[in-house]
DNA sequence: CCAAAAGTGTTCAATCTACACCCATGC
DNA sequence: GCATGGGTGTAGATTGAACACTTTTGG
């Protein structure tokens, strides 16, 4: 976000009281970890916290939490569903109730916006330092939730390139479930939910024998 | 909710973005029944919508919800969940964004405030008129919601009376969901859930075998 | 020839589904 | 004595968990 349109929501601020945050996830290396921005001006000067902001005149909730995800990361098209609302803290200036989002971004096609003063970076989810406006318990939340998402849905689908292997995608799940599991089983598994298809190409780079690739069948949030 | 504080709300309006809207079911004879109320004035005079309004100074977003329940019905320590939060619909004026939250009470204890000008009435969820401010896709939300955690939480515990019987509650379930289930199937899987205990007593009433009597272990919403 | 990752089936336990009859009571 | 609703068990199918070896390739 850029320091004018900063602003221009600062002085919206007093009469909308609705924000938005977004929880963007990604796995690396070191495993699930989530962007914070650095916050350089009161309120909670120092503090590292969730992009986010107001609504802007004649945007949805849905299109916010989009700008922002697109004005931290440059990526759009990912999964990105609401949360839950929260309500502000007590002490809290500006809006009431911040309405969370959260987001899974393919870490190797993300642009952090380094222009910005806010200097957006990855962090552990397990390892994130204090954060801003309360905001702890909204990463809790969306991985509580993320993790039982694995189990019936697509929501990985924006963490992968867009053709993968098995093993690509079980090191995905393991990442975000911070534990192994058993590669026979979890083929059955995720094979059964029908949300991938072979895609009758191999994967021929590694030491190692070629792997069948897939994709998603279908590259947007599926809902039950 | 009185007229005064109505229209404090009205004037609060321009000056704050989020309102709440409750979805409060309850099972009666004709099935699960949505509470409406009717719009006297501007905008939507003439329809039907869901209770609501606008988020009180120094409220938070479950605090309103739980006002506008016990408005409109006298009640309060019931299942209330949020559900999720929606758009306004663009053309309408005030908050741009609605906390839904969804309630279920006990009909039998339900007094509706017919005090005041809005004319609260019940209807079948799947025969409710036509709703101002687009509340049907929430009334649909709640449906689906309510519906899923049926199958594994202690929802339904605010619809039935302190002590019931397992018959009762499987009626409950079937009005809820719309189809009959089969008893014996019905009462093992309740009772496997943990969510019920015996009382030790019977019911004595009715030309029939007396009924144990059966309470749920805690009274309020179990998450998981 | 060796390291690295891909691929593949079976057994057992637990869970879910379908299904029908006898019992205690009030009238 | 009969109508009403209460209460109970089993067999078959499905699902989920545990578990180990062979294959292909690049270096």
């Amino acid at each position: 976000m850029t320091q004018q349109s900063d602003r221009a929501q600062r002085q919206h601020l007093s009469t909308c009281g609705v924000a938005v945050a977004v929880v963007i996830l990604t796995v690396q290396r070191e495993g699930l970890t989530v962007l914070l921005i650095h916050r350089a001006a009161p309120p909670y000067a120092g503090y590292w916290a969730l992009p986010g902001g107001l609504l802007m005149p004649g945007e949805t909730l849905d299109q916010a939490a989009a700008r922002k995800l697109l004005g931290e990361t440059g990526v759009a098209d990912v999964y990105l569903e609401q949360l839950y609302t929260f309500d502000a803290q007590p002490d809290d200036p500006g809006p009431r109730a911040i309405v969370a989002y959260f987001a899974l971004v393919d870490a190797g096609r993300v642009v952090l916006a380094q222009r910005s003063s806010w200097q957006p970076a990855w962090f552990p989810v397990d390892r994130a330092p204090e954060l801003a406006f309360g905001n702890a318990r909204i990463v809790a939340y969306a991985l509580k939730r993320l993790r039982a998402k694995l189990g019936y849905s697509n929501v990985v689908y924006s963490l992968l390139p867009e053709h993968f292997t098995l093993t690509q995608l079980q090191r995905v799940y393991e990442a975000i479930l911070g534990r192994p599991l058993d590669k026979r089983n979890f083929r059955k598994r995720i094979l059964s939910l029908g949300i991938i298809e072979p895609t009758g190409h191999l994967e021929r780079t590694g030491a190692h024998r070629p792997a069948r690739l897939y994709r998603f069948s279908r590259r947007e949030p599926i809902t039950f």
